[in-house]
DNA sequence: CTGTTAGCGCCTTCAT
DNA sequence: ATGAAGGCGCTAACAG
C-alpha cells in the first residue's frame, strides 16, 4: 500500500476510481445522490490513496472556512481552562475547527490578530478587554460574525454577548458576611478597571452595605486585578497600614488567594481573625485550606453557549444578544461556616473535596 | 470611510491603487523590490478598503497553511494551561496560526480528525496517548511533519520528540521518602497504562526500592491513572483492605491530591501518618494542605520546545531528534519535611505561596 | 445520476 | 520595477 503520489488531489481519486471529479466531490459532500457501486469505488479510492481534501482549496470555493477563532488576552490561569473546554466541545460536536489566538497583556488592542481577520475565520470568539469597542465595531462592520464573552455589546450593534449574572451573587455573599459572620468592615479587593464584571461585582457589594447600613469605606476598596500578587499586595498594605477590617470580599477566587497568603503571612488566621470570600470557584478554590467560599461561575457553560451562539450566528444570521448564565454563591469554610450547605460548585467538586472540614 | 465592497480582493486594492495584482501581492509579501511611492500607494489602499489577504487563497497558492495543529485527548486539568501556553507563545513570535483539536478519551485513536490532515497544517504536535503508533507512522509517511509530545518515536521512524526526564527524579523522591523519612513502606500510585512517563517514573520508583533494599511489594502498586477519583479509589480500598503503608508516591500530582482526599477521609494525617509526594508541580500543588513535595515538570518549557522544533522542522526539515528536559525535586510539606529546600517550583510560585509553613 | 466548465483569491513564473 | 497569464484543488452551476 504506496502512495501513490505524496499530496494526491479529487483528480487522483477521479481518475483511479474511474469517475469525474465532480462525482467525487459528491461522495465527499454527500451534497446529492449518488449511485451506491460509484459511492464506494470512490471511498475504495479515497482510502487506497490516503486521500484528504484540501481545506484551502474548499475554503477558496466555498468561501467558508469551517473553523471559529478565539480571542484571548493570554493563556493563563484555572479560568481559561473551563472556558476552553466548553468552546472545544460544541466546536467539535459541530465540525469546525477551532483557532486560538492571544492578542497580549497590553489592555484592550486595537487591531485583531491578522490570522483571526475576516477571512480566515467564520466568526470570531471574543473575551472581555482584548479589543476596543471601536475594533470590535469594526470587525463587525466588516461582517465578521461576533460573540462576546464577559463583555457586552458596544452600543446599538447588538452583537450577542454571553456572560453570567454578578451583581446579585455578589450582593448574597456580601449580605451573608454580615448576617451570618457580623462583619461590618468589609475590604473590597476590585477586579480589572473598565471590566463589565468587575464593575457589577462592586455594584453587588456595595449595595448590600446599602442595605445594612454598613457605610462605604474608600479605603476598604483596593486593587485586586484578578490576580493573585497584585491582591497580596493590596492586602499587606492594607495590614501596614493599619486599616482595620473583619472581611474581604475579592472580585475573583485569584484575588481571595492572594488575600490568604497575605493574612497568613501577617500572622492572620482565616476565618477566625478575617472572613473571606471570592467570585469564581476555580477548580483549586475547593481544594484550598480553607476552602474558599466564592460564587461558582459557569464558565464551562459560557464556553459552550458562546460557540453554539456563533456558530448559530453563522450558519442562519440569527443569535441570542445576550445569554446572561446564573451564578450561585457557593459556602465553604473561608467565611466562617463550619459546614457546607446548597450548591458545592462543580460536578466533580462535592464536600468531600475539601482537606479540611 | 465606508467599507466599498464587504470583502475586498487583492483586485480592489489592485484598481484603487492604479497598478496590477502582482504588484499589490509584491507589496504584501514584500518578496521583491517596489518603489516607494507605489508602495505607500498600495498601503494606502490597502487601509482605506481594510484590505485583508484571504488565508485560504495563499494557502492553496503557496501550498502552505502557516499554521500548526496541536492534538490532544481532552482539554482538562492543569496540567495543558502552561503547555498551551508555552506553545502559543512560540507560535505567535513565528506568524504561525494554532489549530487546536481533542481525540476525545478513547485510547489511542487510530486516525487523525480531519481537519488536522495533511492539508490543513503544516505541522502537527501529538500529545502523548492521543494517536497509535500506525496512525503516527502513517500521518509521518504522509509527509505531515510532526513532533511528539511526552512520547517517543515509533521504532525507526525518527519524529521528533519533546518530554521530559522522568526516571531520575522518580527515584529522588522515592530515595528522599525512604533516606530522609524513614518510609519502608511507599506505595506507588501508577499514572496511565502503557504511558511512557508512567513507565519510567514507576522505573525510579523501583531502583529506588532496590537500591535500600527495600522489596516491591505488588499489593502497594495501584492504579492512579493521572486522575483524582482513581487514585482517591485505590487508596480507600488498600486503607480498607488493611494494607499497610507510610508513604505514598503518585505518578502525578492530581493523583497525590486523590490520596490525600482519601487519607483525611479515612482520618490519617499527612504528613504524620502517611508521607506523600507526587510529580509535575502544578500550580495547585504549592497551594493546598499540605503544600506537595513532587518533581517539577518544566510543561510551559515542554510547549515551547515543542512548538520550536515543529517549526524548525518545518522550515528547514530537521529538528532534534529527542529533547529531554530536566526535572527537579521540589521538597515541601506532604513529605514529612517542615521547611522547603531547594528548587520551589516555577517562577511565580514560591516558598510563600503555601499556605501552611 | 454524472460529466464539463467556470471561477474562488492569491502567488508565481515569464515577459517587458 | 511592473504587468499578464496560468494554476493551486475544490465546489457549484449547468448540461446532459
Amino acid at each position: 500500500m504506496r502512495q501513490m503520489s505524496p499530496n494526491p488531489t479529487i483528480h487522483d481519486v477521479a481518475k483511479r476510481a474511474g469517475v469525474s471529479i465532480s462525482t467525487v466531490s459528491r461522495v465527499i459532500n454527500r451534497t446529492v445522490p449518488v449511485s451506491d457501486d460509484v459511492v464506494t469505488r470512490v471511498e475504495a479510492a479515497m482510502k487506497e490513496l490516503s486521500y484528504v481534501p484540501r481545506a484551502a482549496a474548499r475554503n477558496l470555493a466555498t468561501r467558508k472556512t469551517n473553523s471559529l477563532g478565539l480571542l484571548l488576552a493570554e493563556i493563563t490561569g484555572d479560568f481559561f481552562d473551563p472556558l476552553l473546554a466548553g468552546i472545544e466541545t460544541v466546536v467539535v460536536e459541530n465540525g469546525f475547527d477551532l483557532l486560538i489566538s492571544t492578542a497580549g497583556r497590553g489592555g484592550p488592542h486595537d487591531e485583531l490578530p491578522r490570522s483571526l481577520g475576516n477571512h480566515n475565520t467564520d466568526g470570531l470568539l471574543v473575551f472581555a478587554g482584548v479589543l476596543t469597542p471601536e475594533a470590535i465595531a469594526r470587525a463587525h462592520a466588516s461582517g465578521l460574525k461576533l460573540v462576546l464573552i464577559h463583555q457586552s455589546s458596544p452600543p446599538d450593534l447588538d452583537i450577542p454577548c454571553v456572560t453570567i449574572e454578578n451583581k446579585a451573587a455578589s450582593f448574597a455573599v456580601v449580605e451573608h458576611l454580615i448576617t451570618e459572620h457580623k462583619c461590618r468592615r468589609i475590604a473590597l479587593l476590585r477586579g480589572l478597571p473598565h471590566n463589565e464584571d468587575s464593575h457589577w461585582r462592586e455594584m453587588g457589594y456595595r449595595e448590600a452595605l446599602e442595605k445594612y447600613d454598613v457605610p462605604f469605606d474608600p479605603a476598604l476598596a483596593v486593587p485586586g486585578d484578578y490576580k493573585r500578587v497584585v491582591a497580596q499586595k493590596s492586602v499587606a498594605r492594607m495590614l501596614q497600614d493599619g486599616v482595620e477590617f473583619d472581611a474581604i470580599f475579592a472580585a475573583d477566587d485569584e484575588a481571595a488567594i492572594g488575600a490568604l497568603q497575605a493574612l497568613y503571612a501577617a500572622g492572620k488566621r482565616v476565618p477566625e481573625d478575617v472572613s473571606i470570600a471570592g467570585f469564581d470557584d476555580l477548580h483549586i478554590s475547593a481544594l484550598i485550606n480553607p476552602a474558599l467560599t466564592t460564587v461558582h461561575a459557569p464558565t464551562y457553560e459560557v464556553g459552550r453557549v458562546a460557540a453554539q451562539q456563533l456558530i448559530r450566528s453563522i450558519r442562519t444570521g440569527q443569535a441570542d444578544p445576550l445569554t446572561l448564565l446564573p451564578t450561585e454563591i457557593v459556602v465553604r469554610r473561608s467565611c466562617g461556616c463550619h459546614n457546607h450547605n446548597g450548591y458545592t460548585g462543580a460536578p466533580e467538586i462535592n464536600a468531600s473535596d475539601t482537606f479540611i472540614q
